[in-house]
DNA sequence: ATCCCGTTTTCGGCGCACCTAAACCTCCGC
DNA sequence: GCGGAGGTTTAGGTGCGCCGAAAACGGGAT
């Protein structure tokens, strides 16, 4: 059970629970995989069979250790690509995705490892996320979404989800990126002092330190 | 009519011609591949209907115009591939035909295009093969295979082929490489007037300029 | 306690690229 | 001019990952 379309799966199981709790479900799962349900109802039906996820029927999906460590690679390679074509190919962080997407399952280990070695050993990447080591170690800090910040909250931008180009380019036009400080009070988000006037939906793709 | 397979099909006829004249047959075709003559058969129907090669029942089949030009963009891709490789990721040339041979069919054009523009767009590659530019215009020079080269002969190595790892590592202790001189005897090759010593089948596998 | 509705699964099916076995052409040697 | 060997095609079949339609489940509202 190794194919580019089973680390998909791998891949989604994990980074949904990566900023929140709540395991995936099946719907969810063929929600962000833009594939049928029943198609991964019977996708799930194999991973299970191959130790890589647990499921019970009509539940939700979780990822064994096996099945977490081949998450681990695939977000690494993920992540570490679109570090590379940031800083080396200088693609905007909005467009980098895509393309990650793709060379993720096609590059050898051993290219990986030259880019890794050529960036440095970069533990986060461009959006903020985390990149697992080698062995699936990875760096991790307390977080909020910026949705669910109270107000007078103050936090610095950890990560912002990279999903949507198009918000990812009005962020960056509202001067919102990954470092900057932001304030919460109960009417608006505040960036050097003043109103960030962030975009509709910016609150739930921006995490801050807690 | 666009897969990757479809890709390396019109690849492999198109290279099959480069360095000979005789158009590829199916049963080459399927060496070539590694794939069983039956499996050519049926490609090739769909790539004749698509108008990319022209191809009559129990004959050869040779690419059209459309499919020369898909065939050249992929040599381009997988030639520029090999060159990043090797200069920049400390390649030895025996080592990157598989990893480009995946990822010219995963490498985005934008991608290409940053690779081909760090690399200072050359026009060869380690092997000494052309680099098809960008509109499909490939260098060329006379050329003569070691095998073909009557005793007295002189030329500079122009292209050593690239299918047989082991061989081009044994090329690669022997001292030959892309612009070495030889000179062929009715005995021996020489390099720098010396009995270069090459391994066997390496006269199948070296051009020299005519 | 029951019903209902959204979620999940089952079922049959598709396209792709490949396979083996068997039938079929071609053309060369006699 | 014919037979046969070798190359090519046809026929039938496989695994993979996907689909839509319809059946089955199960948890919240009544």
């Amino acid at each position: 059970m190794d194919s580019p379309a089973a680390d998909d799966y791998l891949k989604t199981v994990y980074t949904h629970t990566e900023w929140q709790d709540a395991p995936i479900t099946p719907s969810q799962l063929a929600a962000k995989l833009g594939i049928a349900p029943s198609s991964v109802t019977e996708m799930v039906k194999k991973l299970a069979a191959a130790g890589l996820v647990s499921h019970v029927p009509y539940g939700a999906v979780r990822l064994t250790d096996a099945g977490t460590a081949r998450a681990l690679a695939m977000v690494r390679r993920h992540r570490l690509i679109e570090t590379w074509l940031v800083r080396e190919f200088d693609y905007a962080w909005d467009e980098v995705h895509d393309e990650a997407e793709v060379l993720e399952h096609t590059i050898s280990d051993r290219l990986l490892e030259g880019i890794d070695a050529r960036l440095g050993r970069p533990r986060f990447d461009p959006h903020g996320d985390a990149i697992p080591d080698a062995a699936g170690h990875v760096a991790r800090e307390a977080f909020v979404l910026l949705a669910d910040a109270p107000a007078g909250h103050r936090g610095r931008v950890l990560r912002v989800d990279d999903r949507d180009p198009e918000l990812l380019r009005a962020l960056e036009t509202a001067g919102v990126g990954v470092g900057r400080e932001l304030r919460v009070t109960d009417t608006a988000v505040l960036l050097d002092g003043t109103d960030a006037a962030l975009p509709d939906g910016a609150d739930e793709v921006i995490w801050l330190t807690a």
